[in-house]
DNA sequence: TCAATATTTAAAGGGGTTTATAAATGGCAG
DNA sequence: CTGCCATTTATAAACCCCTTTAAATATTGA
């Protein structure tokens, strides 16, 4: 019974440097940059390396997004501030970054039956002319997990990469324990040996 | 140099009875029509097995589509004249039954260049933003083929099978003479053999 | 006479669907 | 005037639909 494979593929944090911006200062230093004040208030930078990209509002906030690893996401904020300095702006006191979602896929490596699964657990949305996965809303860790037939789940709204593999492994035994794993055919397991 | 891997998809063929059908009569007796004369004069009867797909006009003349072999096609045009006959239609003579066109999908086996082979090659459209294929129309079968990067191909247009596998291997020699196949990299074959 | 209307079928892209999450700004309703 | 919506970004999963090609049929509208 080994744990689900799982696979950070999203990390969103906020940046909050304390003090405003000057939007168009760093708008026109920065050719790669998007800002399309009426139809969004931020400035849109999308670095390559690491992968990430950047909302810069005006009062000092920042959203990024895309980041697969803590460690690239800081990377990426140190590039992006170092960008900032060129484009003079003259940084005060230290940035505070603080993760708010990791979306994560995850591969439970059985089929699950999602008919089942969805008239058993509770928290549960199931319509699949809307949408092909199951949608459970876990209480501990407060996540949610898209399910699939296929038996991969994306799982989002952690805080920490630990709720990412908690909410795998607790989501894999509830599964388990209310029978909804698809048992596998004879016929298929006969068909997977040729 | 093996024959690229080919595979009938959909017969379309017209069946010719010769008189005139009461369609009202018809959709009367059989529950799983359907006829709509204002959105489509025909009507339309879909049987299970052989699985195909008939248009039924009041000419007496009649559209299958859906069979992948000759034989099905016959056999489907028996059961639809049967259910006909049960449905209290008098049949006059022998119905004539004539394949209009042959679909079937193709594997090269081996990834083809299409951008150079829409330099190259004389009657073929390829503009990828609208659609993946390269279109390709053939003389000698007159057949159109929509190739594909990974080798894919749909043969359509051909009026038997033997058009078909003909202009598949045309196809291919036609890509290997003119350059437009893809070399496996080296880096590739080192990893097929982990 | 030409363009829909409708049927089937494969190929591989594109788009959309759903979920979470922060940021700031507009609009709309109560 | 205060709450709500939507705007934008990234990301996975797996479905849907659309794109294109050929062919016959028949009916309506331009």
């Amino acid at each position: 019974m080994a744990d689900p494979e799982v696979k950070i593929e999203n990390i969103v944090a906020t940046v909050i440097l304390n003090q405003t911006l000057d939007l168009d200062l760093i708008e026109q230093n920065i050719p790669e940059i998007e800002y399309n004040p009426e139809q969004f208030p931020g400035l849109i930078l999308r670095i390559d390396s690491p992968k990430v990209t950047a909302l810069i509002f005006k009062s000092g906030k920042m959203v990024i997004t895309g980041a697969k690893k803590t460690n690239d996401l800081i990377k990426a904020v140190k590039r992006i501030l170092r960008m900032f300095i060129k484009s003079g702006v003259t940084l005060v006191g230290k940035p505070r970054i603080q993760i708010q979602n990791i979306v994560a896929s995850a591969n439970l490596g059985v089929e699950v039956l999602l008919e089942k699964a969805a008239l058993i657990l509770e928290n549960t949305m199931y319509e699949p002319e809307q949408f092909p996965g199951l949608i459970f809303r876990m209480d501990e860790p407060k996540v949610v997990l898209l399910i699939f037939s296929s038996g991969k789940m994306v799982i989002t709204g952690a805080k920490s990469e630990e709720e990412v593999y908690e909410a795998a492994t607790t989501m894999y035994n509830l599964l388990v324990e209310h029978d909804c794993i698809k048992k596998v055919s004879e016929e298929k397991l006969l068909g997977e040996l040729s």
